[in-house]
DNA sequence: TAGCCCTTCAGA
DNA sequence: TCTGAAGGGCTA
């Protein structure tokens, strides 16, 4: 069976930091294997640190305490002392933000870990900065910024909704997965009526989903994806169950159907309440060998794939 | 002090 | 033009 990886980039960079050797306290539950985001990023991450991206070596590094040593960003200020004696000169102007670029393993890790928790302590987040070589401050707003974005990629469903089906579910506990919101506003429910269509043939296969801005659009946030992973889940357990896409589905159910009888055995996390939120995608472009490595980084004995129905859709190959 | 919310604006 | 990192006011 081969799978249409449109929805995966090419590695971002192999070079780029990420997360997560997640030694969070919190409640929420970890396995003893980090998904496949997570792994490969903490890979990425030790790459990283050994051998610096020459992309990322080329950018200059921010001062801020704020900023990440990583996280490519361009200063928007002088240059050259010339530049800063004029800049000097405009003393006076409005102050220039410097917007830092993350990361693609930067962001991978961040989303993974915000699809678990939308919420970190102290402790974690700065745990969660020391690994993505990000500041205190920037992962805080980061989830700030992540929360602020489901909430109202939330209320523009409910809105399209008329605020009838989805309000007093859990479906609307995180918002689906698409592609303005790549990074955790997850479908807790996995509910159905999200699908518009599960359309499956011999061969292609094409999952759309409610989305806000494209139903068809196929997943493309290239580090963490694994939508065609999991559409291939998907597209098994629907060849084989015409009840599938009808059934009620709880968060279990979910994740059982999910990655029933596919060869990864999986175990699942018992997601406490908080996280029910399923754990990342993966990178279909990673090799074997980053995969074994990232394995091995993170004491791992299998990879780890775990993205729920009504989470992704996209194009897949079923032959 | 953190979170929410709105806003700004750099960068793609 | 759009996205999203970051600034800042307000509240608890």
């Amino acid at each position: 069976m081969s799978v249409d990886l449109r929805g995966s980039h090419s590695l971002p960079c192999k070079d780029e930091a990420a997360n997560s050797g997640d030694s969070s306290p919190m409640p929420e539950v970890h396995g003893p294997e980090e998904n496949g985001c997570s792994q490969v990023a903490a890979e990425m991450l030790q790459k990283e640190i050994a051998s610096p991206c020459p992309s990322s070596v080329d950018l200059p590094r921010q001062d801020s305490p704020d900023s990440s040593t990583r996280p490519k960003l361009k200063l928007t200020g002088p240059e050259s002392e010339e530049d800063a004696e004029k800049e000097d000169n405009k003393v006076h102007t409005k102050k220039q933000k410097m917007r830092t670029v993350f990361s693609q393993a930067q962001l991978c890790a961040l989303r993974e870990r915000f699809q678990r928790q939308r919420y970190l302590n102290l402790q974690q987040m700065q745990e969660l900065s020391a690994i993505l070589n990000l500041s205190y401050k920037q992962v805080k707003t980061w989830f700030q910024n992540q929360r602020m974005k489901c909430k109202r990629w939330q209320k523009s469903q409910w809105q399209k909704s008329n605020g009838v089906t989805q309000k007093g579910s859990a479906f609307v506990e995180y918002p689906s997965l698409h592609s303005s919101y790549p990074q955790g506003c997850l479908n807790t429910s996995g509910s159905p009526s999200v699908w518009d269509n599960q359309t499956l043939t011999d061969t292609w296969s094409y999952q759309t989903w409610t989305n806000p801005t494209s139903s068809n659009q196929t997943w493309t946030n290239s580090a963490c994806s694994n939508q065609a992973l999991t559409s291939l889940a998907w597209s098994n357990q629907a060849l084989t169950d015409p009840d599938w896409s009808t059934q009620v589905w709880n968060t279990q159910s979910l994740y059982s159907q999910a990655w029933n009888g596919q060869a990864w055995n999986t175990p699942f996390h018992n997601f406490g309440d908080d996280s029910l939120q399923p754990y990342m995608q993966y990178q279909q472009t990673f090799s074997a060998g980053d995969v074994g490595a990232s394995l091995a980084a993170t004491g791992g004995s299998h990879v780890y794939f775990s993205t729920p129905p009504g989470f992704l859709g996209g194009l897949y190959h079923n032959s």
